[in-house]
DNA sequence: GATTAGCTATTAAATAGATAATATCAACAA
DNA sequence: TTGTTGATATTATCTATTTAATAGCTAATC
């Protein structure tokens, strides 16, 4: 059973990540597009339908939580992107996402490191 | 103006893709889900609408061609996620990428060394 | 010339997703 | 008590997506 999110629910859910937890109305000033209230409250009640947020009282708000990690939620986008669009190859998906203008080469260095260590880890 | 494409769209492109140029009944062969053949000609019939592909004809068939090569639609699909789930960390997408069982030590030093060229590249 | 095979074209319909108006409710203030 | 405020709950609507039935066309075949 793999984690579908749709465009919206993401938005939402990458906020209850950034911040821990989150209310309607603090999602709501984060978005970037302009969403009645109502409407982030319908986003949060399918996610809660969907098993993805819980919520709890505080003060006359809910406050919901996340009980899906960003991991979770990725490696099904993750895994249609490397097989639909790159065929399968780890190494042109990261071609790819490094290949940005906007990419430090300390951002490099440590994807390298993290490499390494993994490398060293398999060969043990 | 950045490349949407919906699941099925992504299906039918991946063939495309694939085979470098691909007919309905192509396509409709090497889906895992077993369409109609409608169903499969209007897919490509939007994509044509949207100018993902063209066609020639090839005896009675339509032969379809990709207008639009795999980085042009992973692009949207890759920032998103990498915003998104990841708050823009490369290397956080990459780890999660490179963390399943059936990834080889080739693969891994391939990325390594492309790094090492990017970097390479940068520092001239 | 009628039939069949293999397509494309048209049209419809069901489902999923996005958005929000409006109703309701509870707590606090006047 | 009676608004007013700031939430949630209900309900509706619109658009996008998916699926496919069926109609129509053309070339080969009987």
């Amino acid at each position: 059973m793999s984690i579908h999110l749709t465009k919206r629910e993401l938005d939402v859910m990458s906020v209850v990540w950034e911040m821990g937890s989150a209310t309607v109305g603090e999602v709501r000033d984060r978005l970037t597009d302009d969403l009645a209230y109502s409407t982030v409250l319908t986003v949060f009640r399918t996610l809660e339908t969907k098993g993805y947020v819980r919520h709890e009282q505080e003060g006359k708000a809910f406050r919901y939580h996340a009980l899906i990690q960003p991991d979770d939620a990725g490696d099904s986008v993750l895994g249609r992107l490397l097989n639909k669009v790159y065929q399968g190859s780890r190494e042109m998906l990261v071609t790819r996402l490094v290949s940005g203008e906007n990419v430090s080469p300390e951002e490099l260095r440590n994807i390298r490191k993290m490499l390494d260590e993994r490398l060293e880890e398999m060969e043990k």
